[in-house]
Order: C-alpha cells, then structure tokens, then sequence
RNA sequence: GGGCCUGUAGCUCAGUCGGUUAGAGCGCACGCCUGAUAAGCGUGAGGUCGGUAGUUCGAAUCUACCCAGGCCCA
C-alpha cells in the first residue's frame, strides 16, 4: 500500500471526490455517523427557485456549510433541511410574462385559476440547477424532504400560526399608506417602487389654514399657519398640521400677513424682509384650532380631534416650513400620526386615483389633473401664499410609469409594536456577527417598529385564513387549519388545494348574527406577505403542531443563521416577530450576516450592465475549494466582496499548491523508504498507538525527547488548533482560515519541511526519520481536518490519501494537547527566523552567496537566550561557522535610546518631543550606567527630570566593519572576510552545485550512484580533496577522482562538463556506478 | 431626501487603547536553490492611509463636512 498520487488538477480531484460521495452517500452517512449526538441546530433560509443561483449564493452557502460541517466535526448533530420560497411578487411576474400579459385586470380576465397554476408551474424551474450548484459546491443539504412554502401542509403551519396571534389579539384590520399605481390597480411592493423614481417637476405651494380660538371664531389677530406640499390634492383631506415639539416657532409679519413658521425657517420662507412679531415653543401651540384651508370633502363623523395642530419628531426645519401637513388617507407618517392622535381618514378617491363623483369642484377629475384647480381654489380662499414648480425625485411604476400616488388601503395587521421592548430584549441576547447589525441597523429597525401590515391584495401566496360575514364586517373568523375549516364549511375533498381561488370558494352561514343577519362567511382576499411565509418556517418545516411536535421542540431556536444584510428587515426580522408573537423568544441564537458580492470593479453584478458572474464558470475556473476558500480568506463575510478571478488563481497557487506539495513531498518520500503511519520505525523501536481506526488520531506521536524541529512542529501545529477551533467557535471564518493559510504556507512547509529535508532520506538515522514522517503525517492530516469545513474536497481527498480511506467529515476534530505547547521554543525560532532574514539581507547587501561560508554572525536579539540546538538551525541555514551575541562590551555595539511616546507623552505634553529629543540625546556612557542600574535624568524646558524604567528602551546597534541589519530589536552583522579555509569549502559547495545539476541533465534518479571526476587548477584540487567525503556524500559519489588538467580517463565517463566557478575554471565528469 | 457600511502600495487585504519608522500576500525588479523541479527560497523598490478642516504633545485610528462605491429605507 503506497500514498496515492495526487490527481493532475484540483478539478479532476474534486470530480473523483463527488463521484466517491455520490457512490457513498456520504452526507446520509454522516447523519447516522452522528445519531444521536448533541444537536446543533441550522435554519436554510429558503431561496427562490424560480431565479437561477447566483455567484453570491455560493459565499451565502460556503458560509453556512463551513458552519455547519465544522459543527459536525466536533461530533455534533447537524440538522440542515432544504428549503424553497414559493410564493410571491417575483413568481407572479414570471408567470404574467409567461402568460404575455401585464398588471392586476388582465390577471383577473385570465383567470386566478389559471394564472396560479403558472405560478406553480414556474416555481421549481431552477430546481434542478439549485441542486446541482449545491452538490458541486459541496453544500451538504437535505433535499430529501425539503420544506416547500406553497405545499398544503406548510400552508396549514401558517394559517394555525396567524389563528395563534389572532386568539392573542395581535391581529387586526387597519390601514396602510402604500405606493398605489392608480392605472395598473394595485399596490407596489418597496422593490418595485426603487425600480421607478424618477426626477419629475412637481406643483411647490405653500398655503395658509387660519388661525381659530377653542370657540371655532376667527383669529382677532389674523394669524395663520405656514405649510408646504407638493401634492395640492391631498389639501382637500388635511386634518391636522403638525410641529416639531423640540423647534422654535415664530409669528412673523410678511406680504400683509401674520403667518407662522418654524423660526429657522423664517428667512428663507419669508424672505428677508420678513419682521419677527412674536415667538412661540412648538409645546406651547399643540391643540391649537385653525380653518380647513379647502372644504372640498365632506367632514365626516367623529372629527372632533381634527384641524388642530399636533406634535411629531418627524417633522424637521430642513425643507418646507417646519409644518408639516398631515392627510392621514395618503402619507404613510400622515396615516402613523393620525392614528397617534385619532384623526378621520377622508379618503376622497377611487381605486383609478380619481375624486369621488359628487364631489364639488373636482368631482371624477384624476388628482393629478385636478391640482390646478385645487390651487386656484386655494388662493380664491385666501389662503395661497405661494405656488411654483418644484424638481424631485418621485416614484413611478415601473411597468406603466403612471406616478405613484400614496394612499391609506385597508390590510390585514400584526400588532408587533406591542412587542416591541420584547424584541429589543431578544436582539440584545442574539450574537450577532459582525454585532454592529444588531445593534445598529437590526436594533434601530426594531426601536422604530411599526405593526407587521400582513396581507397583499394579490394572488400566489398564502391565502389570508379570515372570514369575514359580508352583512357585518366587524364579524370575523381565522382559521387554524383544514379540520376546522371542513368542520364549518363541509368536507373539503380530496386533496384540496388551499391557494386561491379555490378557497376563496369556501364560504358557511354567518353564526354570529344567529342567522338573523342571513349573512355569509367569506374569505378576505388578501394573500399573505411571503415574508410570514419564510419565517414560519420553524414551525412549518415539520408540519407544527399537526404533527412532529417532538422533533419541532428539538429543533428550537437555531443554534445558527446566516444570509445576506438584506435580510435584515427581511427573514431576521420575520423569524424574529412570529416567535416573538407566539411567546417563544428567540428563534436564532447566532446570526452571521454577509454583504454582496460585487465585481472586480467594485460595481454591483446584475444581467443588465453584464458583469455578472456565472457561478457554475466561476467553480469551473478553478474549482469549487479555492472559490469557497477565497471568499472565507478574502475578507470578512459582512465586508462587501470584489469577486477577481485573478484572486482565486492565486489562493490555488499559494494555499492549494504548496499543501499538495507538502503531501507530493511526504508521499514520494513516505513510498519511497516505505515508511507507514501504522508501522513502526525500520530500526525496530516502538511503533508507538499504531493504527487509529477510531477517527480520533494520537494526541502526541513524538515523545518528549524528539527533535527540536519535531517538537517545535508539535507545539505550532497544537497552537493553530486552539486557535482555529476559538476563532471558529466564534464565528470568525476569516482570521481562522488565515491562520491555517499562513501555518501551511510558512511553518509547515516553508520551514518544517524545508529544515528537516534530510531527515527523509536518512541522514540522520531511521529513529528520526520516522519521527519526521510521524510529525509530518500527523500535521498534513491535522491541516486536513482543520481545512475541512472550508476546503471539503481537498480535506477529504488528503485525509483518506492519509488514513488509507477514512472520510475526514466522518472524524472528530482533536483538541489541542496544552501539553505540546512550548512558548519558549516558538519564541527561539522566531527570534532564529527573525535574524536568519537579516543576516540574508547583510548577505545580499555584502554579495556574499549563502553557499560561501563565513566564519561569524554577530547577533544581539531582546531578552532571549537561544539554546544549543535552535543554534545550529540558524548556523546552518546562514552557513556561517559561530555565532556571537554582542553586549555592550567592545566595539560591535552601540547603545541607542528610544523614547517611549507612551509613558513621556502623559508626562510631558507639550514638551514630549523635547523630552525624546533628551533621551536621544544621551551618550554612550549615560546609557552604559542605566543599564548597569544607575538614575538618570534628562532637562526639559528648564526642569530636571527622573526617567522611570518605561520611558525608554536601549538598543543594541552593531557597529564596526561588519555589514549591519536590523530591525525591531534584532540585529545580525556579518563579518563578510574570507581565509583560504573559508574558500576551500565555498569552492567544495560550488563543486557539488555543478555536479548536482549536471547528474540531473544527464537524467539521473535522484538516488542513482556515480562516478565522479573533478580536475582543475591547484586551488580546485586544494578543495576537491580536503572535502572529497563531503563532496561524495552529497552527489551520491562511489568514487571521487581529483585529476590536473586534462589530466583522467574522460572515456571511462559518460557526462562532462566545463564549470567556471567566478574566473577559476574547472571541468566535471561523471557516469552512473550501477553499469 | 434619511440611516448605515466601505475607501490603506499597481491588485487583494492587516493595522490592538491614538504613540512618532503603517505591515502582509500577489504582481514587479534582482538574486538564490536544484533530493518537492510544470516546484522551492530570498532580497529590494513601491504609500499624500479618499479629500478638507478640527481635537491632541502626537491621528490611518477620534470629530465635522465633502468625494467615490455599496446597502437599507423614503
């Protein structure tokens, strides 16, 4: 049994992959693997199938798996359920294009049975591509029994849900202010509404409402308030004016009147001229009376609060005149504050945006056309100030581009402000990464919530479960389920469908009235908002309370969720309200919240400007690992993201291919010797706990007494453990992932393998070398469980290459062993790796080559010893013969003080860079004696200072004739002189790079043995025969002949070559020893 | 129009409580290595920290305004 040969693409790896799963049922394995086990629980907010997957899904789904497979790697149970979003707005719009019509009445003339039965049809068109995205992206999800949000049984969730509230009284029938396009007939939602504004020249009028005492007389000083609209049709249904109870008011007199205006305003309203008479705090006139400015409308019963001024924190002194009028039958605030106040609601239109017939002046007139008149009324009544023309920006729709007129309609309410304090309390419990969408954008929304307007006058959706008696419409009945709606209606038949129209079919005698009304039960119209749909999928998805009550109960809350920011109002808030509502607290413990995936421009990606990215091209490229890897490393998940090709390329390059590296090294070796995980050393010592067939793999496979580099390993390898599984623990993908990316990249491959090559092929006994195996399988397979939540074709590929079959999402993730852990070793390699990078750069700067050795480093590092053995790493890999730490003896050094801005800056203020410039002043003799102990003080701006121990640091700067580098405490210096010692054994090293290169172009195996010649002039031979062992040893040389010149027996060779090594020249020959 | 997020090297990103010499990878230039070789390693150059004004002894960091991109809402 050999380890494997990797496959030649990431790709081709990744296809063998999901073929073994598929072949497997890996994912059904993994669920009966944790049976049982202590469940973590995950909500998929359900995506809408009837688009095709986007780029984004692909970082939303490398999240939520990474979450979950990580969950399941520490032996937990996961649940992760499929689900679909059905229902709603964007469905309809595919099935009126599909059907080539447009808007609510050709709907209707088409038939709500048919045009749902498109709906229908539509809505699992993309199935198959959602699925197939996912498998390929190794999003691990059921799709088994997914939770369907048009099926009648999640329906039957939701009605029993709205029944719930509706027995709590959380459910009532009110009005809305919405976007209302009067040709189409029907409401917009807020996304159509963005695709429409346009800017447009509307009427600018400011217009007076008189003054009146309590009695309803006139003024006696003729005063009147100010206020500003750009829709004169929404005049006539005025009932209040409404101040800002934290501004100042001021009377002001003006073009021969006393008017009233916030006082900032004044000026700009008035005009310069204008005098101010008399000032007023906006408390001081809240209940104040004044004349309706038109009498258009009829005044309705109950009026008794209306034309009087209120007080409202939305009204600012930005714009208009710091009054705001208040027509509660249009504006959405107007309708709020009417409600506050208790203000009739003068709807004086139709649903085609048109004043009722009968009406005086503008009776069946459009509004729009009808302002005109309304101003000239205005101003026949004296109560005209001003009109113009003003350009904003205003929405349209988007289908017809009629404007938009906002208007109060009757819906369907969920008292959710009455739970407010409730929520808040729930969102502070909630985690929240990053937890500035808690607190910020999520605890804002829910500071300022408004009742949950439920119902949508449409069609595709979840019929409202209330009947309403058409003789009486205060009587009203919901509906919990279908056996409560057959015990009213009669049998239902077989599978009824509850969708409209069919149940709109479904009436009984009204019960109420006793039948002396003769009234009957209809259904209200309206359909559910599908963002109930989608948070009541807690419930719904086990068909709640009907049946699987247990396993519902088990399943809540979520341990966690994760969607886009948009979600926000969205499916957070509406998983958040219903289990607020049906008294259950929190329905997510954790959320983690991602932004958009943008272009490598920075420009949002949409079909229309054509820079979006086709995911199943982008996995194509380079492989589903690297894409899910560069959007975990990129950034953080709620930092919007530039998707660049480039980007994945190089996350293939730097993280992928250096590990496959690090195991094509370990493999080739691992055959090559044939050292086995589960064997013991060829010396015959103790084969250590040997195979691990549990999962669980040995703690520590090297004994206290390993090699340094072993041990130092072991302690990195543990210590990226520990902080991997902290940083996952807290959801923080990002800076985990790059710890494992940097530990594969630097420690393991970069250093570990680099410094312990030799030890592979024996060179330092069987016993180490089986250690280094052991530590390097050990790592390679611990990297392979770290990396599986991230990267699960690479993790699994590697980890059965590793195990001889084991699956890595089948195994349990170690914890790290505190006992491997060594501080001071990391910290002696550090400082090692730390001067190994200066004294290359004084290398390079001497144009010294690493190959030539030198006789010594001069170091100083800050408060570390260095062992023996961590020594000889940094001789050797600076190829010098000694090491010498400078102190403050002798000419290598010189002292230097740094000023500690940290402790000078409190102390001195404004003198601090005097006082640093004291302390850098201080000489060597200073700086001697406060290392040796001694006070020392500085003067600064006339005064004698002490310095305490923080104010600086002395440093340690070599000097002399040797070639300097330093940085941050470390210093390496090198003596760049040369003896004939010194050349000898450069020259040995250059031989042995010549013969190197030319055994490999003469096509040898790396573990051929040769015959070798060397000839040259003296100085070649000197060298050649003072480290003929050593030059022998390392070409795998038999037989090492020093000739003269020309002198040897060229025939007896097979290779020569020619070598000049700077002006010497020399020749090589060499021929395979074997034959 | 309002609220929020982002802006640091050519590119992608770090940057702790405000601390005086702003880091890394890629790319680029130069070099090394040749028992991981369609690999590997190193050194170097490269910055008005989006802009302006302020607070402070000291600002990439705090404040205000502005610019660009994005999100949510109207």
């Amino acid at each position: 049994m050999r380890y494997p040969d990797l496959p030649a693409t990431l790709l081709e790896l990744e296809q063998q992959t999901l073929e073994r799963w598929r072949d497997e049922d890996l994912f059904r394995r993994s669920m009966e693997a944790s049976e049982g086990c202590e469940p973590f629980v995950f909500y998929e907010g359900p995506p809408t199938s009837n688009a095709r997957p986007g780029l984004h899904h692909v970082l939303g789904r490398t999240l939520k798996d990474l979450a979950c497979r990580y969950q399941a790697l520490k032996g937990r149970r996961v649940t992760r359920i499929a689900g679909w979003d059905t229902h709603g707005l964007p469905v309809e719009i595919e099935a009126e294009k599909t059907l080539g019509i447009s808007g609510k009445p050709e709907i209707e003339a088409v038939g709500i049975e048919r045009f749902n039965r498109t709906c229908r049809d539509s809505v699992f068109t993309y199935k198959a591509d959602w699925e197939a995205l996912s498998e390929r992206i190794a999003y691990w999800l059921d799709y088994e029994r997914p939770y369907v949000t048009c099926d009648t049984s999640y329906i039957e969730s939701v009605w029993w849900i709205l029944s719930e509230l509706a027995k709590k009284g959380l459910l009532y029938r009110g009005h809305k202010s919405v976007p209302y396009c009067p040709r189409c007939g029907t409401a917009l939602s807020s996304h159509e509404v963005a695709l429409g504004y346009r800017e447009v020249e509307d009427p600018s009028l400011f217009f007076l409402a008189p003054l009146l005492t309590e009695e309803g007389e006139p003024d006696p000083e003729g005063r009147a308030f100010l206020a500003w609209t750009t829709t004169p049709w929404t005049v006539p249904s005025n009932t209040a004016l409404a101040l800002n109870p934290a501004l100042t008011y001021a009377e002001a007199e003006a073009e021969g009147r006393r008017v009233i205006v916030a006082k900032d305003l004044v000026e700009r309203v008035l005009g310069e001229d204008a005098r101010i008479v008399r000032e007023h705090d906006a408390r001081s006139l809240a209940g104040v009376r004044y004349a309706r400015p038109l009498e258009v409308v009829p005044v309705p019963d109950g009026s008794d609060a209306a034309w009087r001024i209120i007080l409202e924190d939305f009204v600012t002194a930005e714009d208009g005149t710091g009054i705001v009028h208040i027509a509660p039958a249009f504006g959405a605030d107007d309708y709020a504050a009417g409600r506050r106040h208790g203000l009739p609601l003068m709807r004086s239109i139709d649903d085609a945006g048109r004043f009722h017939e009968g009406l005086p002046l503008v009776g069946g007139m459009f509004v729009k056309d009808a302002d005109p008149l309304l101003v000239e009324e205005l101003d026949r009544r004296g109560n005209l100030l001003r009109a113009g023309r003003v350009a904003h920006s205003y929405p349209h729709c988007w289908r017809c581009q009629s404007p938009l007129l906002y208007i109060a309609r009757e819906s369907w309410f969920a008292a959710t402000s009455t739970l407010k304090d409730e929520m808040l309390a729930i969102n502070r419990d909630t985690a929240w990464y990053p937890p500035e969408i808690g607190d910020g954008r999520m605890g804002e929304w829910l500071a300022g919530n408004v009742d949950w307007a439920l119902s949508r006058d449409r069609y595709w959706g979840t019929p409202l479960p209330v009947w309403v008696c058409d003789r009486d419409d205060d009587i009203t009945e919901w509906i919990g389920s279908l056996a409560e709606l057959e015990e009213r209606a009669g049998p239902l038949g077989e599978d009824f469908d509850p969708h409209r129209p069919f149940i709109d079919e479904v009436t009984w005698p009204c019960r109420e009235c006793g039948g002396e009304c003769g009234g009957t039960m209809r259904r209200a119209s309206p359909v559910v908002d599908v963002w109930f749909d989608s948070g009541a999928m807690p419930y719904a998805q086990w068909h709640y309370p009907f049946e699987n009550s247990e396993r519902f109960e088990r399943h809540f809350p979520a341990d966690f969720i994760s969607e886009g920011l948009d979600q926000t109002r969205g499916w957070f808030y509406s998983l958040m309200a219903i289990s607020a509502m049906l008294g259950r607290g929190m329905a997510f413990r954790n959320v983690l919240v991602n932004d958009l995936v943008l272009d490598a421009e920075g420009q949002k990606m949409s079909k229309t400007k054509g820079n979006a990215v086709d995911p199943w091209e982008a996995v194509g490229a380079y492989g589903a690992d690297p894409l899910r890897w560069y959007f975990v490393t990129v950034s953080n998940p709620w930092v919007p993201k530039r998707y660049d090709e480039r980007g994945i390329a190089e996350v293939a390059r730097k993280f992928f291919d250096t590990l496959f590296n690090t195991y094509r090294f370990f493999a080739l070796y691992a055959n090559v010797e044939g050292w086995r995980a589960d064997q013991g050393p060829a010396g015959g010592r103790d084969a250590g706990d040997g195979g691990d067939s549990s999962g669980v793999p040995e703690r520590t496979v090297v004994p206290r007494e390993a090699s340094l580099l072993d041990r130092w390993m072991l302690s990195r390898l543990h210590r990226l453990v520990a902080r991997v599984r902290a940083d996952l623990d807290d959801y923080q993908f990002t800076p985990a992932y790059r710890k494992v990316a940097q530990f594969v990249d630097e420690d393991l491959s970069n250093w570990y393998v680099r410094r312990s090559r030799p030890r592979y092929w024996g060179k330092t006994g069987a016993a180490d070398a089986d250690a280094a195996f052991r530590t390097l399988h050990l790592a390679l397979r611990t990297v392979s469980q770290l990396i599986a939540p991230a990267a699960p074709f690479t993790a699994d590929w590697l980890h059965r290459a590793l195990t001889g079959g084991e699956s890595v999402h089948l195994s349990i993730l170690p914890e790290a062993d505190e006992g491997c852990l060594d501080d001071g070793l990391e910290r002696e390699m550090d400082a090692v790796r730390q001067l190994v990078t200066l004294g290359r750069a004084a290398r390079e700067q001497a144009g010294v080559r690493v190959r030539q050795p030198l006789r010594t480093l001069h170091a100083a590092i800050p408060g570390i010893a260095l062992r023996a053995p961590v020594l000889a790493v940094l001789r050797e890999e600076l190829n010098v013969k000694q090491i010498v730490f400078v102190r403050d003896a002798g000419d290598l050094v010189r002292l230097e003080a740094r000023p500690n801005f940290r402790t000078l800056g409190p102390r001195f203020q404004r003198h601090s860079n005097a006082a640093a410039a004291a302390i850098r002043a201080l000489g060597q003799p200073a700086l001697r004696a406060w290392r040796g102990g001694e006070a020392l003080s500085i003067t600064v701006d006339g005064g004698e200072h002490p310095l305490g121990p923080d104010d600086l640091e002395v440093a340690e700067v070599a000097r002399g004739n040797l070639v300097v580098r330093s940085a941050s405490g470390f210093t390496a210096a090198i003596d760049p002189g040369l003896d004939d010692e010194l050349r000898a054994e450069g020259l040995a090293r250059e031989l042995v790079n010549r013969v190197q290169r030319l055994r490999r172009d003469s096509g040898l195996e790396v573990t051929d043995r040769i015959r070798l010649a060397i000839s040259g002039p003296e100085g070649v031979r000197a060298a050649a025969a003072r480290h003929r062992s050593f030059i022998a040893g390392e070409t795998l040389a038999v037989d090492l002949v020093v000739a003269e010149e020309g002198d040897g027996a060229p025939g007896a060779y097979t290779s020569h070559r020619e070598v000049t090594f700077d002006d010497t020249r020399a020749a090589i020959a060499l021929a395979h020893a074997g034959g």
